[in-house]
DNA sequence: GTGAAAGCGCTAACAA
DNA sequence: TTGTTAGCGCTTTCAC
């Protein structure tokens, strides 16, 4: 718990050189280095980030906003936006905000308070206006979800297109009753994979039935089930099932198991984010997948480069069809 | 972007009497709290919480090692964490070490740094040589796993109890032929439920059979899908498996779905750790579930003291077996 | 009830 | 090549 007063003492030199020594400022004399790092070690002394921090007026703390942490899709792109973070000396700080405006003001309020250098948000339900406001004069990214006329820099996918891909993926295998397991189309790309499924369905001269399109609370298990279990209802079932993301796909496919009807015979099923999980399912389920981990270290390299005071450009990835069991009749 | 010299100013008072405000020091007359709160507002000040930091020697950060962020079985432990820690004005950082040393060296440097006040441990793999270390000078709290010897507090449940029971609910369902699905025994926990399933067959004279002991490296689904192929290909199959995870649970019941095997007529399931994924499968799983939420506030608490500079007691926290499908003939 | 001033641990401009 | 010194933004002791 030494201090570099105590450093520099020790080694006969003034705090300057020291400070120089951990910084590898290389005009320090071979000797003169030798003597600090001899103290340094003798001392067991530690560099105190909260005096360089203060000094150097940054916390290089990153923060990174989630709707929650249980959500698995999160996960891949963490990991991206943590690797590239700990490479340019950065650490980040995970946020759960359960979509929570309260929540989410204690996350702000560590922006403004400068307790972290800048923010990646991934929650579709951020208070659009106050990150906005709070963009104005941070640094902040948008991963995944967006602000289609905002200013804040964004790196996401073209989910219209990849819906529009699952879906006539499905039409190509001969089905005309394709349901739309969506999720609040408060989300924008909740809003841009249904125009991707219109977009295939009239392609092909297929009738969009509002029957057919079902629209969850939310992203959970159980709220798939539960539009499974509505669309199940209907006279005429359909014969598959695009929802937009792997959990309600997942949450879908248990209710179809239920009824005791067979994926892909009776119903096929597409999802979206292709999660661990949905390779263990049974059958294994069809899912767009995001390249996640590129776009968590394309997230990190822009909020590190705006923070530099770099224009950022918006970037918008590729994504992939994983046809797998749940569509393979 | 004002400081507090500036709000002095503006408000005609000393920064003592602005820092007085700010930490809600009684011995303010209304009238300066008024003026200053004015200015405070009119600059759109927010207190930088670098220099409060550097000032009182703590950063409010705790520390949270995890070995994978995306292993479910974590999210609601980092839930109580985090609304424990929020309660009582500290943030978390989660700190994803992979099990890997020169990870968790960087995260072990942040407490050394004063980045972080402290840490909960939740990984298995943990060098434990160098976090007995560290606790020495750090306050450092354990979480789950821990180790037996050491010194340093901790909060989980009676693992070896929780597998007892398991494996007692299967015998008692008739099954003699009980499959253990372990991790590698290097993790304490795992030997632990080791333990309890030797406890419960010895219990009612049902011979230990190694062969029906499979390790897996880690715990991902496709370990459980592995060790599932492996065990199906004895001369005489097990009709039971105790997985010491949901996970290996899951990607057990994957397989013996695959070779078309029905569950738990052919074979029963027990998992562990009650993710909610294992409400998703089909069947539903037979898990024991850890009181996840309430442990991780637990060892927030227990972190949050040790910071005071309290003395921590170990806890124990209760567990539960939930029967579902999978043992449900 | 309020202000002056010291100092938390560090970096960097300037001087030597 | 090295040292002196100011100062990052805040809290707190000690006077008044």
């Amino acid at each position: 718990m030494a201090n570099i007063q105590q450093v520099a003492k020790k080694a006969g030199v003034s705090v300057a050189t020291v400070s120089r020594v951990l910084n590898n400022n290389a005009t320090v004399s071979p000797a003169t280095r030798l003597k600090v790092e001899t103290a340094i070690h003798e001392l067991n002394y530690e560099p105190s980030m909260l005096g360089r921090n203060l000094r150097n007026s940054e916390s290089r703390l990153l923060l990174v906003l989630i709707p929650s942490i249980a959500n698995p899709f999160y996960s891949e792109i963490i990991n991206g936006i943590q690797d590239t973070a700990i490479s340019n000396s950065y650490h980040i700080l995970l946020c759960e905000t359960d979509s929570n405006p309260q929540r989410e003001n204690i996350y702000f309020n560590m922006i403004k308070n400068k307790l972290a250098d800048g923010a990646i948000s991934m929650d579709p339900a951020v208070n659009m206006q106050k990150l906005n406001e709070l963009a104005v004069y941070y640094p902040i990214i948008q991963c995944s979800e967006y602000d289609e006329g905002g200013v804040i820099p964004y790196v996401t996918i073209d989910n219209e297109l990849a819906a529009y891909r699952a879906v006539k993926h499905l039409i190509k295998l001969g089905h005309e009753r394709i349901a739309l397991i969506n999720v609040d189309e408060k989300f924008l790309f909740a809003r841009q994979r249904r125009s991707g499924y219109e977009k295939a369905l009239k392609e092909f001269n297929i009738p969009i039935l509002e029957e057919l399109i079902y629209h969850t609370e939310q992203l959970e298990f159980e709220y798939g089930t539960h539009a499974m279990r509505k669309l199940l209802q209907l006279e005429e079932k359909p014969t598959a099932v695009f929802a937009v993301s792997d959990t309600l796909a997942i949450g879908a496919l248990k209710e179809i198991n239920t009824c005791e009807l067979r994926v892909p015979e009776d119903i096929a099923i597409v999802g979206f984010d292709k999660i661990s999980f949905s390779n263990m399912t049974n059958p294994t389920l069809t899912t767009v997948s995001q390249p996640m981990y590129k776009m968590g270290c394309t997230a990190a390299n822009m909020l590190i480069n705006s923070i530099k005071g770099n224009k950022i450009e918006n970037v918008i990835l590729d994504h992939e069809l994983v046809i797998r069991e749940s569509t393979m009749g």
